[in-house]
DNA sequence: GAACTATACGGAGATAGTCTCCGTTTAGCA
DNA sequence: TGCTAAACGGAGACTATCTCCGTATAGTTC
């Protein structure tokens, strides 16, 4: 009766074994991770998650596909979040706020998204672009409800918006700072795209 | 006469051979990273260089201290930019335009060279610290200037500013853009910093 | 210009990560 | 119980990093 989130989705069922070592290797990968970052050796995930390598390697071709297959609950948060935000009725900039704090906070999850997360924006060719979509989608969500409040200056952009915040999330990662420190730039962002008054 | 700028500073002199071989593979990293990004082979470096991995090591016990010799005059370049636009006397929002697009040319002169910059920006033990803290300095001097000219916001910190144009700058590196691509995000960040009107 | 020595060289090889190939195993079905 | 498509797994090829130490030489001294 539980909705077996974690589970792959759809395609073509695969065999018991093969679902259970799939599981596995993205439950060892999230601790993987976690522990070393996104530059975490493969083999050593495939060692955790009890599996050999080849198995990693047939399930997960590249690094970014078992990325990839490691965020999918994240896109759906992702877009969660940027619905609740357009459907809590506050000010724009109050709403806006919220959702860059929840960016950065969604895409500083693992160690090294925000660089993948970036690359991927632009290469249709990424594992990863779908998620990206997704993110640029909800973003554009947002910048829009704010565009329809008047609150924007003209000429602003929901993809150099999102940009921009993708480079606050990346310095976010990259100097190893907090979540929370992301506060002051995210001001700056939002001063720079409301109008003033 | 002419001034050898490329050579390695003072220290003990190194002897005749040392020197040749510091200086080449200076110039096959500059070659190599051009070409291949950051990730360059360090073995492939010294190839080139028409020397041995061990002559490397020596020389740069790290791909960080490889860098950061390379780099040697980019410190130089930025100190001067941002004296130059100083000096120039340009209002407030000119002059911090053009020093926002001079620090994103020059940080991305060298592929991946924007995040290396990042992570060494609040860590003492990096080898670009150092660089780090002339960027910080010429960034600090051209912001102090601005705020002389009562153009910013209250509560605007430089240290916060020199990090929000880094996320910049690696956005527009990792994802393949040109530097003139910058421009809308840094718009974003100049109507963040100054006052209205 | 020969001898000496501190300095520097270079490359073989240890270590570690990526990724593949293919012989072996097993889940699911009849 | 037997069959077969699906999946496994680990040996090993490949590549990159980095070290160790025997060899070579720049610079000096007489």
């Amino acid at each position: 009766m539980t909705a077996d989130v974690s589970t792959q989705t759809a395609q073509k069922p695969l065999r018991a074994d093969a679902q259970r070592n799939y599981d596995n290797l993205i439950e060892a990968a999230r601790e993987a991770f976690r522990e070393r970052g996104a530059e975490a050796s493969l083999d050593d995930i495939a060692k955790r998650a009890g599996v050999g390598p080849g198995t990693l390697y047939r399930h997960f071709p590249t690094r970014d596909a078992l990325i990839d297959a490691m965020m999918r609950d994240w896109a759906e948060r992702i877009d969660a979040d940027s619905q609740a935000v357009v459907d809590s009725g506050l000010p724009a900039r109050e709403a806006l706020q919220i959702w860059f704090t929840r960016f950065v906070d969604n895409i500083g999850l693992y160690h090294g998204a925000a660089a993948k997360v970036m690359s991927a924006m632009d290469d249709p060719k990424s594992p990863i672009y779908r998620k990206c979509q997704v993110l640029a989608a909800a973003n554009e969500k947002v910048v829009a409800k704010a565009r329809e409040d008047g609150a924007l200056r003209d000429g602003v952009d929901a993809r150099e918006v999102m940009r921009i915040v993708s480079g606050v999330s990346t310095v976010i990662d990259q100097s190893g700072l907090t979540p929370a420190q992301a506060e002051p730039m995210l001001a700056i962002v939002l001063d720079g795209i409301l109008l003033p008054d």
